[in-house]
DNA sequence: CTGAAAGCGCTAACAT
DNA sequence: ATGTTAGCGCTTTCAG
């Protein structure tokens, strides 16, 4: 049945280096140094391992391998991808991943604190030689004690503390250039509209920083409404602000999807951006640029901070010790809607 | 500094169940046991070794454990996601693997069929125990290859093979359901717009099936424009859809993001669906039910699709070994742009 | 430059 | 019901 040496590596079974080393009839010792590139080894030696490696097919098992060595391989924890931002910072890690030869292997968490805990050790548990959390919610006390176990890079959030690196974008300067804007159309009555968080750090504590603090150098009046960062947070937030008796002129929804929800629940009424509202937010994503939606956005250029991100980590695993936060410089993309 | 008992599992290094036994008193065989819940533990032994590995803080390591037994562990493999449809997969694929206690693990590869086979490749080196393949672009030999690894489910692409399943949307079905709805509005003159492809099975392949049967079933002219079905794919299908003496009156670009390039370029250009021309698509993406977009579109469920693909692969990791093929009936959403 | 032997953390017979 | 021993596939001393 087309098997070939009995005993050999046919009946089905994986080759292991045992098998290799028969075929080349050298030791297993001599065929694991070939695959390492490791030093002192003969022309002849590196010839004859290689044609044997070649004729089983053979390729080593990353998890007997990584019981004595680094696995070449980051994990990435991610919110469930509602928000197509996440996936343009993911799309940045896969290829700085890939340019590096390392394999980032992604695994898909839930908002829930604990459950990205537990997805982070799992990904601990399976020897990832470090870790890049996406906009973690999870507290700090449980991101120091994670870094401890694992070189650890924050995406998307800021962080300060010591052991671990961090990667955002400078969330309250992007929030200050929506008002600037905002200011120098003309707008007086700005809206913020954020999520309510208890962890420092994330991107919504930053962008309401930005926001008081230009709406206060032009002396106007904070105006902060709590909700949610999705779709439907948005067109409740459209609901709250057409109802009001002094409607705002303008908002800033902190985030694109959430803009998004305004402008749709605008556009069935019958109101249209600028002129009923004006509306600006976070995130850039795709579908901001379609002529029918054209938001303007702060472009936080996801696929480099991506990028940036894991090559932070790839430092830490080689050896980097001080810790770095990075704050990418946000753009302002206008259009249409602001 | 803090350290407990010498030599014990304190210093930095991870606690191995061997820590766990001496802790305990007992064998590590025994803590072994009790970890897998394996027949014939005291309750005594349970106890003593539970609350061991609680005060170590001990977790198994997945590699080593993963050199005898399986890992509970699915490796998903996607093409980087500009298209937001895989999105609503993995969605579907992560929250049934939890509800299993399986972990899903995703690696992003490029359109390039060799390299999609080794990203699958090195899922299978690192010990997953089956894979799911998202609209997988290799070929079909490669498919069986790499079946005879590993149990393997193809999601979003027909598979007829033997030794692995499928599950896709019914393409063929989806495609036709536009054609009926366009024709009852009074369309004749229809356009179908999909990829270049040359690998059987593929949803390409399938919606162009569907659409070339309706359309004849109707005594109407295929029209088949090759392109990209992307944003800027759709934008040159538009240009060159205009710029014809006899204009289609509608078109069916294939899928959203395509769909959405033709809409971008419309309205810059001072067109509007339907008037100017009527479109359509598939995938119904989040963006398509926005209303200023409001494309008419073919749900096919992906979520489900996503959860019954991961559904599949564990049954054939638990013993399952014929092959199912299953189409998933599309449902048409009516929108105004056709 | 090469090979023999020990061991990574765990599970799976086999004793007891 | 529990412990002993061997070994999964690989790397790593350490001799030769």
């Amino acid at each position: 049945m087309g098997g070939s040496k009995r005993g050999g590596a046919s009946a089905g079974k994986r080759p292991t280096i045992v098998d290799v080393a028969r075929q080349a009839e050298v030791s297993p010792a001599a065929v694991s140094k070939v695959l390492r590139n490791a030093y002192g080894v003969s022309e002849q030696m590196h010839a004859r391992v290689s044609a044997a490696v070649e004729a089983l097919g053979y390729r080593p098992m990353v998890s007997a391998r990584g019981m004595r060595m680094r696995t070449r391989t980051l994990g990435v924890s991610s919110l469930n991808v509602e928000n197509p931002f996440v996936n343009m910072l993911l799309d940045g890690v896969a290829r700085e991943a890939k340019r590096s030869h390392y394999s980032a292997l992604i695994v898909l968490s839930d908002e829930d604190g604990l459950t990205q805990v537990e997805a982070a050790k799992s990904m601990v548990d399976r020897q990832m030689d470090g870790l890049i959390l996406i906009t973690p919610t999870m507290s700090v006390a449980d991101l120091e004690a994670l870094a401890r176990d694992v070189p650890l890079v924050l995406l998307g959030r800021h962080g300060q503390g010591e052991g671990y690196d961090s990667v955002g974008s400078d969330d309250a300067r992007g929030a200050e250039m929506v008002v600037e804007h905002l200011v120098a159309q003309g707008h007086e009555r700005i809206v913020f509209h954020t999520q309510e968080v208890d962890t420092t750090g994330l991107p919504e504590t930053a962008r309401e920083q930005g926001y008081r603090a230009a709406m206060e150098r032009h002396g106007l009046h904070p105006d902060v409404v709590r909700g949610e960062w999705t779709l439907a947070g948005g067109e409740r937030l459209a609901v709250e602000l057409m109802k009001r008796d002094r409607r705002p002129t303008a908002v800033h929804a902190g985030a694109d999807i959430a803009a998004l929800g305004v402008l749709s629940w605008m556009w069935r009424h019958g109101l249209r951006a600028p002129g009923d509202l004006a509306v600006a937010a976070c995130d850039d994503i795709p579908t901001s640029d379609l002529p029918p939606i054209s938001l303007t956005s702060i472009d936080q250029d996801a696929i480099e901070m991506g990028s940036l991100a894991t090559r932070m980590l790839i430092e830490r695993i080689e050896g980097r010790e001080e810790s770095r936060h990075v704050r990418v410089p946000p753009r302002l993309r206008v259009r249409d809607s602001a």
